[in-house]
This record gives C-alpha cells, structure tokens and sequence, in this order.
DNA sequence: GTCTATAGCCAGATAGAC
DNA sequence: GTCTATCTGGCTATAGAC
C-alpha cells in the first residue's frame, strides 16, 4: 500500500534527478547533489531506486517519452505536409522553450552509449520513418512539393528545430546575444522555420 | 630542450586524451583511461599536464580552433552568400566526416559551463556575425534574395551542417539506417543542404 | 623522463537503529 | 519509510626511486 507521502517522496527525487542529470549528466551528477536538490535523505534515493543506474534510466526514459510523441506528430499524423511543418515547428520550439535541456540531454547520452537506442526502438511509439517516406512520395510524383527524399527533409525539419536549443551557448556568442535577446530570436523561429522549410519545398 | 621523444609523448597524450573526451566528457573520462589509450604511464599525464583539468583545456581549445575557422569562412570571408553556402555545406560535412564526434563534445561541454564561452570570446577569430549581418541585408535591400534576418539565416545554416552529427544515434533509429546507409545520407548532404537553403533564399 | 607505490579524497551503496 | 554511520572501491594526484 502507498500512501500520499510516498508518491510524493518518489516523485519529488525523479523531479530533482531529472535537473540534476540535465545539467550534468550520468556520470558528472551526485548523487548527494540530487538528494539536496529533492530535500530528502541520500539513502532514501537508493531506498526508491536501488542505484544511481536504474534512477538514471527512469529519468532518461520519462525524457525520451516526451520527445518521441513530438517526432511522431510529424511522422504518423494524417496532417498535410504543409500543417505538419507549420504545427511541429510551432508547438515544438513552444515546447521546447519549456525544456530547453531536454535534448541536449537525450543526444548525449545517447551518443555516449549508442546502443541504447536499440533498447528505446523496442519501446511502443518509437518514432519510425515508413509512413511519412510515403506522403513525401507521394507528394512528390504528384507535383505538389518538389523531388525531396524523405530521410533529407526529416532530417532537416529536425535539424531546424532542435538545434537551436542544443547549440544555444554557442550561437549566443556567435551571434553577440544577449539570453533576453536570444529568447526573442528563438520565439520568431516558431514561424519562421516553417516559412524556410515551405519555401524551400514548393514548386 | 625538449627532444623528439618528448614531443612525441605529449602529443600521444593529447591524441589520447581528445579521444576518450570526445566519447565520454570531462566527467566520464578516466585518466588511467587516457593512460593505456595513449599506451603511456599515468604518472606521465600529469608531468606533462599538470592535471585533468588541464589536459582537458588543452583538448577542448585544440577541438574548438579547428571548428572556428570553418564558420569563419560562413562569416568573415568575401564569397558570394551562395558560394558560401555552397562551399560551407560541402568543406563542413566533409570534415565532420573525419571528426563526427568534435561538435557534440564542444557543445556537451558548453551546455555544461555556459561561462566557458565567454573566455572563448577574447580568443582570436572567435566567429563573430557582424560582417555576415552586413552582406545579408545588402543582399536583402537589393533584391538578391528575399527579406531574411542574418541571425535566423546563420542559425538554418549551422543547424542544417552540424545537427546531422550530433544527432546520429538517434536519427539512425527514426530513419531505420545501418551506419553504412547514414553515412550515405550525410554524403549527400554536401550538396542536398545548400540546394534546400538556396532554395529556400532565393526570390 | 619514466616508473611503482601510495596518499588522500570522495562517491555509491548498505547496515541497522528508530 | 527515514535517518546516521560506515564500508568499499575507485579516482586524482604526488612522493620518491631509478
């Protein structure tokens, strides 16, 4: 049986070891830091989670169920291009703006251990290519967009969208921006980065 | 006086050590790891570098002085914007090709210690927008391309060049590619990602 | 310059009282 | 379930012989 205090002793370490592992990582986060951080006693993070491992994959795998839900509006929505273009880029750096370490996280971790993914495709809803690959082809032999290869176009739909958040340190340098200034800039890209794809993909 | 066998031994260790960084960070990495990498005493490490914070330093700056003249030349060198963009997209992916894990290290590392950038800045040739921004709205007042800002413009071409890389493991798996058929993709990228961006320019 | 040995510290994990 | 105390191992760094 579990009570109110429970649930909320649980969650209150997975809230505190997602900042932590955000921030740091794996293996550059504490775990005395992450008992700080959520206000409870150190043993009591292994009392919950057995070890800092299986904390770090419940963390990992509530980020990844975030993500993936967002790809997949892209990937197996019944959207036209066009909408699903204009909407993920929308509601994606919306999102985005909420969580802007969640794919820093995620990439680096899996570039870390490549293989993970392996475990992650097993997962329901993993984000899968096969349907857009045919309304891109489709859209295309019927002269609606121009030829395009599906896998070019993801990736760069992807591209324009995540990568501000993931290179935001250096792009701020780069481009002498103040965080208030780039916040702005990163707000503008909600349209913008649809208006560039669109552009780019019409006859 | 140093002789050849010392150059040699500190240049084993740098070698050594910006592979293991490259793959784990600073906080992953192990020194005895770097150690039998570069098949070189421990102890050597720090004669050398004193520490691992500054064997760390010495990698990263190594890492970042090869990637900051490439987006100088997006920046500070006198090509057309369409060559620029055309020979960026080209030299980039070529290079990465050799480097993939350099710009997932950098940014890594930056997410981490946002201030680090920061020192970075008073480096010489740190890329700096100011010139580009010139060339963009002269291009934009005399109708050569459409209205675009210069910052949103930098911010597509660096995304559509760099993302690819960083994300890899997990477009891998969107896109249901073995590594052979990914590094196809990215081939193609070398022309595909100015044609997508000039298109997407042009009047 | 290169090695062995070890100091000294810190992190993850557990034992056991309450 | 929650706490204190502590074990155990691994890591950076250094001392000191050669």
């Amino acid at each position: 049986m579990i009570n109110n205090k429970d649930i909320s002793a649980e969650e209150k370490i997975l809230n505190a070891a997602r900042r932590i592992f955000e921030n740091k990582g794996m293996s550059g986060a504490r775990m005395q830091e992450i008992a700080d951080e959520a206000k409870i006693n150190k043993s009591l993070l292994h009392y919950y989670y057995r070890s800092k491992q299986l904390l770090f994959e419940a963390v990992f795998k509530t980020a990844f169920n975030k993500l993936a839900p967002q790809i997949n509006l892209v990937l197996n929505s019944d959207q036209s291009i066009c909408d699903k273009i204009i909407n993920f880029s929308n509601n994606y750096t919306s999102f985005m703006l909420k969580h802007p370490y969640l794919p820093n996280f995620i990439l680096q971790e899996l570039n870390r251990n490549p293989d993970f993914v392996k475990e992650l495709i097993s997962i329901d809803n993993f984000p899968n290519i096969i349907n857009f690959k045919i309304q891109i082809e489709k859209a295309v032999s019927e002269e609606k967009i121009r030829p395009i290869e599906a896998e070019q176009l993801f990736i760069n739909i992807l591209a324009l969208n995540i990568f501000p958040f993931i290179g935001a340190p250096l792009l701020k340098g780069f481009i002498n921006a103040s965080d208030k200034e780039y916040k702005k800039i990163l707000n503008k890209r909600k349209t913008e980065v649809a208006e560039f794809i669109i552009k780019s993909i019409k006859l």
